[in-house]
DNA sequence: TTTATTACTATCAATTCGATAGTAATACTT
DNA sequence: AAGTATTACTATCGAATTGATAGTAATAAA
């Protein structure tokens, strides 16, 4: 990993690593619909490239905002699993997302998404636990 | 402005706008430390070309994240100023910034921002209304 | 034991980036 | 009024990245 930082500021710090058009949407998959197998990021509705998710992935895994394991019973699939630090990129998926949702919308058909309508703080909370505890359920090894 | 949205999802519609190295980069300039102009936006630490300057404001612009306009005693100068769709990023560029200066001390040398010492929601207010209270004092024609 | 699946890597054309130079319009200086 | 400087770009072009597709090795399923 080439420490390629444009500067000290943390907006650019924080865009260096995730400010492309891939990354966040590799991390809703995991925060948001529990996505785990590189099979499973691959069938997402933005069709990313095997070349780019590959190249995502290590990255991610660079900067500890990803591990790569293994199931015990299942050699094959490699298991993608959030750490804490990405877990707490959930305030700014939901920001991104309400904002899309409330903007967007005059330049593209934008889905309605039914959880975006309560509380934002109750919203990211929930999330936030509904991963932890989904992780629970995941025996690596 | 061609329509290339990859999907309907928020996340990955506003990812389609402001999902890259620079755009966000561009309105921490103005929303932060109220910059106006090509030439101040060109003289940011991290050293944007002026071929991608130039095309990330005519991309903001046809989204209308920000206006173009000119000042009364100034036919040279461009004055860029953020709508107030724009303006609602600052929780999110907040967030980013947040995030960076908890997590990426060990990757890169994080300048310490006396601002994000205090209340998250306090914080974002002030810089709205700031932002905003700016606006009044630019005559622009 | 054959077939299918998974997680990739390889390839390569197309697009985008980015450093530098150049230009036209306006403003400033003398 | 003339020359210089500044501003906001555009043009250029090699380098880097992206993205579509094909291929492969390891494992799992039938």
């Amino acid at each position: 990993m080439k420490n390629n930082f444009r500067s000290g500021c943390p907006i650019a710090s924080t865009l260096d690593i995730i400010g492309d058009k891939w990354s966040l949407l590799v991390l809703r998959d995991m925060l948001l619909h529990h996505k785990m197998t590189f099979k499973e990021f691959s069938s997402s509705e933005e069709q990313i490239a095997p070349s780019i998710l590959s190249a995502r992935l290590k990255l991610l895994t660079s900067y500890r905002l990803i591990t790569r394991q293994k199931q015990e019973n299942n050699k094959k699939e490699n298991i993608y699993l959030l750490t804490e630090k990405a877990i707490d990129l959930s305030s700014i998926l939901i920001d991104i997302s309400m904002w899309g949702d409330k903007y967007l919308r005059e330049f593209n058909q934008i889905d309605n998404i039914d959880g975006l309508k309560s509380d934002r703080s109750l919203i990211i909370k929930t999330i936030k636990e509904r991963y932890k505890s989904m992780l629970q359920n995941v025996a690596i090894c």
